[in-house]
DNA sequence: TATGAATGAGTGTTCATTCAT
DNA sequence: TATGAATGAACACTCATTCAT
């Protein structure tokens, strides 16, 4: 009887087609029919599973942001307890190969298009943005940045993560992800360094790493 | 006889009406009629002007760019030769008041939701992003930063930008355009300090102009 | 097992729940899965018993058609045999209680607007009508109406009843059964008397009883 | 400048096309797409006049309404003071050759059936059915009928017509305007005779048009 | 220059029907 | 028997575009 459980394979199946078309024809050309065949169904069936396109769009969104939220769960939980290395987790599953992909990247951009006008994906990115925010801020507050200023430097390191993939997005030409943390990195360093912040064992590692492996692209490239 | 330029009226008035229909209604909801209501032209006259909706379009996100880029020459010709200060009148520019209108920040976004899908936009786009990165690169190499690391520091400082604008746009919220400044520009001078770049007196002046003009927005507030 | 019956059991429920659904919805949005629901079932099993829609609304027509005349022959055969009594018996039936439910009545007038269009329910209109009209005849005719005459006063009964009927579902505020009866009763007895047919003693019974159930129902009013 | 005046004639275009097409296909199967084709336009003509398939039914209906209410009150204008005479003014107007038309009598049972669900048609419905129920009961009031009782004279008589139309509808086979006529004077003629009311001069010259009317149909067929 | 009536292709969605289980 | 997932044709409606005036 393996009835059961058919309802979240279409679903996800549609949810993967729907980024699919987003990213061949754009968020405005992508047409139920075309998810549909790309997905391998009927058009019926999408009204079938998730009642209208809005709520199709929205689910894929929401699955973005779902699938963004477990990787950052994951790795926090391999990071440890050192806050630095924590910060590099979290920004390091910001620039997981699995979030770089240019069809996620493009249907990231295309949502944040409809953000502005669509209620309900833009409940769904500010839940994101807050998370986000509050995971950061925390970390800072963690390594004795002054509770003034964690707000502050969470705000810096968000942005430049989000401006970082947004640029990715928009060059078209695929986001270096080692590049990615490097920068990231390197200016979380050095406003820890401005307030007095010793870089923990931890996060000489990370550097290290971050370094080595792209020493090693270097060769290959 | 004022014949001449009526055209050059009437584009500016369907650009600008084609702005406010983004913000009002949303990229893929801004029809030609509601652009045509919004100027108080019929419907048919934005063929007669502009062709299409696809130049239509295109035109209005060249004019986004165009009026940047008019604001950017503008202070960098006031900024005078030194190149921290030419640094803060690009970021400056881009946090322009005038740039940070809600109008604008939601119609770029929408721009930008687009770029991967239409060609003509990607082109502006391009463009508009190898001009910021070769501005900034410039002047970081006139600062002394090695030549190897004036493209990163271009880099870092135009994803932060774009970055804490399209957050803003993204909270729906506004934008405080003293607080991005002050964001940008500390971020700037920790890299630079890093590379053992002094600051130089114009940038010791901006600094101070803007703290003092935070200290003014506190006591408002 | 009582197996046997149960296609009997499950047809009337699926046109009971198509009556309803007509009440509730409109013949047009009235759905198979609609009624479906409303029968408990799922929408695969209408076409088990019935075929196709069009195959149920046949049978839910020509339900209402068997109802109507089991009714009229109950009715004929409490009458006994005097004629005047027979024509109230007619009447009577067409105005029970049972019959002038509101969901009745607006499935009626549901149907009657597909009659021109759709022939199996045409065919099924057209022979309650003749035999409406043929039992209304053949009682003028034994009342002593000249038989030039017995078609024309059938039809003038019959437009009453229907005309009656029809008001009402329109209306939307049910059908005052009593004095739709008095109606119908007080101008076949006018056509009568002016042909010279006197009111039988059946018929002087039935006046009376009418009229003391309108006193009856005044009271209570 | 025959400018003025295309929309009021592509508007009844639109509706006769309606009314034909309903009688062609059936309510139901009365799309846009047919009615357009009837009317030779394109389907996006009718979201242009009436902006919606609801708004051009209601407006066909409407139509009809004010076809049988200009009718009567010509009629009515027609025929004087004598109160019996408006009575067959109103009876005539409903059963004039315009009124009786096959397309005619299908479009009304089709509204008939949609009246109870749709409540824009229904509020006209109930215009048209207070407005006849009123005609009808100020001239037996002028005729000397006691008040208590005009009410129901004006039922009887409403129903009689609704009746033999509605008959006529779904026989299919036209309605005989004069047996029509001659039916629904008849039966108030008794009810009238029945009080104690005399037939004035006027409802004598009426009946005696009427009767010669018939004789002539008959010798023709 | 300017209008807005007119077009018709394309959209999201509904729904009777089919069929594997 | 009974289910409900799946289909796909048909629908009302939208909208960029054209064109007579």
């Amino acid at each position: 009887m393996p009835r059961v459980g058919v309802s979240k394979i279409r679903r996800r199946q549609l949810i993967d087609a729907t980024i699919a078309a987003i990213h061949a024809h754009g968020y405005d050309d992508t047409t139920m029919a075309k998810i549909a065949k790309r997905a391998g169904m009927s058009p019926g069936l999408i009204a079938h599973y998730f009642g209208s396109k809005a709520e199709l769009l929205e689910a894929t969104m929401r699955a973005l942001l779902t699938d963004l939220q477990t990787l950052v769960a994951k790795r926090l939980g391999e990071a440890g307890e050192a806050p630095r290395a924590r910060l590099s987790a979290i920004v390091g599953a910001n620039f997981d190969e699995s979030q770089c992909a240019r069809e996620t990247v493009a249907a990231w951009l295309a949502f944040w298009g409809q953000v502005p006008h669509v209620p309900a994906l833009g409940r769904l990115q500010r839940i994101y943005s807050r998370r986000l925010h509050s995971n950061l801020k925390r970390e800072f507050g963690r390594l004795g940045v002054p509770s003034a200023q964690t707000g502050y430097l969470a705000e810096v390191t968000a942005s430049l993560i989000d401006g970082v993939w947004m640029r990715a997005g928009l060059s078209g030409g695929g986001l270096d992800t080692v590049a990615a943390r490097r920068l990231v990195g390197e200016t979380i360093d050095l406003h820890l360094a401005a307030r007095g912040v010793a870089r923990d064992a931890a996060a000489q590692v990370e550097a290290a790493q971050v370094e080595a492996a792209q020493r090693e692209k270097r060769k290959t490239a």
